[in-house]
Parts: C-alpha cells; sequence; structure tokens
DNA sequence: CGCCAGGTTGAAAATTGTCAACACGTGTGG
DNA sequence: CCACACGTGTTGACAATTTTCAACCTGGCG
C-alpha cells in the first residue's frame, strides 16, 4: 500500500493544506492516526472542538435534521481539512465521518489557535483552507438549490473529477469512488431511489456511468454542456490570469435583455 | 434618520467586523460610501477583488446559472463583511448587489493583506468573521437541501430574525424587512410562484405574515416546531457559558447503537 | 395615462418522493 | 454448510410537491 502518496501530490498542487509546511504539520497536528470506515469523526467532545487534515480515504461533513434526515455538506479527499469551519463556531451540530478507512490527523482548537498565530504564512494557510472550504460549500449550494437532479448528478460528478485530479486521483475519463448511492442521494438532497434512475438515464445516454466502486466519464465535454458547468470556482494551484466574465450592470437578470 | 445606529449596536454584539476595534476600520478601509438601492456591488473589478462592510442597508451575494436562473448566496445585513471569502479565491463568479440604499466601506485584497498581518488579533477578527460566513451558508444549504418549502421558508425567516435581533433591527415578533419576494425565492432554490402560496398558508395559519416591508412573527416558539429550528448554529454574540445542546453522541442515526 | 415590477390566483404539467418489492453480495450464527 | 440479516442497487406504480403558463390586480413613477 502506497502510504502517502496521495498527500504528497496534494502538497504539490497545493489546495488545502498543502500550504502549511513540513514542520507546522509535525509541530500542530496529532500523529497520522488509522481510522476505519464508516465511523465518526469527533469534532466536539464536549472538551473542545477540533478538526482534521485527511490524509488517506474519504470522508465527509453532515448535518442531522430533526425528522433524522439527514444533509451531507461536503465531501473530504486526501489532503482536505475537516471542520476548520466549525472549529471557530462555539455552537454548531456540524458533525463527520469517514466513508472508506482513512488516515487523518488531528488539529485541536488550541494548536489551531496557535498555528494561527506562529507566523503570518501559517494564517494565511489557514485562512486559505477556510475560504476554499467555503467556495466548495457555495457552489454547492447553487447545486442544489437552482439545478435539476440531473444537472445536479453531473454537475456534482465533474466537481468531484476535478478535485481528485488536483491530488492525483482521477484519470482522465473516471475516479474511483468509493460513495454509495445514499450518501451522494444525501449530499444532492434527492432521494437515493430518484438519485438511481437518474443515474440510470445519465448510464444509457453514456454520459456518466456510476458503479460501485468507480466513476467512469466517457466524454467529459457533452456532460459539461448538459449542467453548465464551470470549473472557475476551484482556485487553480497556481495563477492563471482571469478571463472575467462580467455582463449584467443591473440587478436582476433576465428582463430587459433588449 | 439613524445614520449608524444600526452599526454601533453591531460593534457592540460583535457578530462579523465587530471584532475589528475602530482604528482598523479607519485604516484599512475605504471611506463610507452610499450606494443606491439595486446595484451591483463590485466585488471584482478586473484590477483586482474586493470585499466589502455593509454599515447601512440590506444587500446580498449570488451567482448566475447559464441559464440565466441566479442562486442568492446570502443575505447581508448591517455590520456584515460581503466578499471577504472570495477575497482570497481566484476565479469565482460570486456577485453581489444591493437590496436597499446602502452604506458600505470598501476593503480592498490588497488592504486584506495588510490588515490580517497587522496583528493576530486581526488576523482572527478576519477569521472569525469567514467562519461565521461559512456557518450561515451551511444552514442555508440544509434549509435547501432537506426541508419541504414550508419549513424552508419558516426557517429562513427565523434565521433572519435571529440575526437582525444581534443587531438590534428586530423586534420580539418581527422585522422590517425589504426582501421581494422574488428575492426571498431565489434565496430558497423556490419559484416567486410557489413562494408566495406557501407564504399565503402560512399567513391563513397565522404563523407567519409577510407582507411589503415587514415580517410578523407572531408565534415563534409555534412557528419553531413547525420547521425544527435551532438558533445554535449562530454564534453567541459574546459569551453565555456554552448551554451546549450535545446530544446524540452516537455515530449516525440508528444503527450499532450498542 | 401607461408602463413595469411585484403580488396573487387557477389549472395543467413536470419533477420528485413514497411505498412496495426483489436481486445481489457479504458476513454472522446456527 | 446453510439460513439469515443487512446494506446496497434496482424497478414499478402511485402520490405529493413544485413548476409552468396564463391571467389579472396593484401601486409607484415618468
Amino acid at each position: 500500500m502506497p502510504s502517502s502518496t496521495a498527500f504528497d501530490t496534494k502538497t504539490e498542487s497545493g489546495v488545502s493544506a498543502a500550504l502549511l509546511d513540513h514542520e507546522s504539520l509535525c509541530r500542530h497536528f496529532g500523529r497520522p492516526r488509522v481510522i476505519e470506515a464508516r465511523t465518526e469523526l469527533d469534532l466536539d467532545d464536549g472538551d473542545g472542538k477540533r478538526a482534521y487534515l485527511l490524509l488517506e480515504g474519504w470522508a465527509y461533513t453532515y448535518k442531522l435534521l430533526v425528522d433524522g434526515n439527514r444533509q451531507i455538506v461536503g465531501f473530504a479527499i486526501p489532503g482536505d481539512l475537516i471542520g476548520i469551519g466549525a472549529l471557530r463556531r462555539r455552537t454548531d451540530d456540524l458533525m463527520a465521518a469517514t466513508v472508506t478507512k482513512a488516515v487523518v490527523r488531528e488539529l485541536t482548537a488550541a494548536s489551531f489557535d496557535v498555528l494561527f498565530s506562529s507566523s503570518v504564512e501559517a494564517g494565511m494557510a489557514l485562512l486559505g483552507a477556510l475560504s476554499h472550504d467555503e467556495g466548495v460549500t457555495v457552489e454547492h449550494l447553487v447545486d442544489i438549490g437552482r439545478r435539476t437532479a440531473t444537472e445536479r448528478v453531473s454537475h456534482f460528478m465533474l466537481e468531484l473529477h476535478e478535485r481528485l485530479s488536483r491530488v492525483g486521483l482521477a484519470e482522465a475519463d473516471g475516479f474511483r469512488c468509493p460513495l454509495s448511492q445514499p450518501l451522494v442521494a444525501d449530499a444532492l438532497g434527492l432521494t437515493a431511489i430518484h438519485l438511481n434512475r437518474v443515474l440510470r438515464d445519465l448510464r444509457t445516454r453514456n454520459l456518466l456511468v456510476f458503479r460501485t466502486g468507480a466513476v467512469h466519464l466517457p466524454d467529459r465535454r457533452r456532460l459539461a454542456d448538459l449542467c453548465g458547468y464551470d470549473p472557475a470556482y476551484l482556485d487553480p494551484p497556481d495563477d492563471t490570469g482571469g478571463v472575467r466574465t462580467k455582463r449584467l450592470t443591473d440587478a436582476s437578470r433576465g428582463r430587459e435583455a433588449g
């Protein structure tokens, strides 16, 4: 088994924790710890909040509703920080759990403060991670709020592909994916049943093949068209100089187009 | 008209920018500027990103979809920072606009960096604002993802009430609200028409009366029951000694309870 | 006055959820 | 070894929610 390939790659491409140097990692984070699949990650053990750096495996953050349903807020892949946002919110019922067996390093609230204060760079790195997180969450919000089920699923998978690519965990035409249909459904605000139908449809049209363990994307281009996918919201690892759109000086959209 | 009452109150209760001292505000933020109702706030003028501190009035952030629809990401009320999250994301098509006439102070990306680096406290304040923002966005996500239209509307209004209360802009049984139905609909992922019907229903049941200019909440308690509202995700202004809720020590709901 | 955005309502259509059932693979205990 | 439970994936039929289309009313404003 490769022990930390994924994370090393991540360190180079630099999205979340990548901006933290090795020393910071060793000094402020707990030692790597193996967590079984399908187990809770404690973000708040009554004593204090904590976050996790995910080195290997998949995890997710979620919220429970009174009726027993849950909404998955986001999936974490190697290199992601889990729960940094909630770290500084006193009361927050955010929860997290692993999907697969995983390797994590813990970051307590106290350590976070120390790390944050230790240098401007460290502070910026943490801020950057939080900012990145928010960007993903916002796009997720748009996904759920204003897209049809088919668009949602497509968009979601393209986004996942993009993120995985950045850490070297995807091929050009797909990626290994341990998510079950119920998990994806809870993330996208759909029933597992309805998701299943949407997946069948996409499979039939040969746009996206989701089978247990892997996702195959025969034609990303066509899929992106279908759902209006635009990867811009994900930070490019470095800089590319921005192409700007900027129409619509007016408040609302649509009307008075001509 | 009171000129800065709202913001002063906010400064005391302290949610977003409140953690910044007066001097930081003067040194790093632009001078107060009046913006007309229904006008764009430029988060990115090709030259660089910028954020805004909202002193008076209402505004919102949103994203445009290819089909011309939009998803409102969140509403900003006096004291809120607009666009801090996007400040550090190179390509991000987040946009913002005012609802009412508003007073803002600009914060350029450069000033942000300077301010952030100026002291640990300032850095923490900005991080806190971002963290708070993310919390609100996450709750918004849950709202849209796993609640019925009626629940969404109720939950949204209770949340708004809570936020406004913290800055002294709400009464116990309601608040002044300049939002139009189309705006609320775009925030909640509903059609304006369907929202209208939901509002009628809530009005009939005397749970929530939304009329242009104001929202009346005759029975917050009953409304909260209806939608499973729990204000915990909003940071208590200062510290109240946490009445932490913390049930659910267990993993996911149901399985392996023992 | 006429325009326009917002609010309101009805009726029909589309999307999505619920209920019920069955197939499959895995792991456990008899 | 087999029976059985369990989570996942799958499908059909039906019900509920939400959208679409099409009006009409209202008040502000040039």
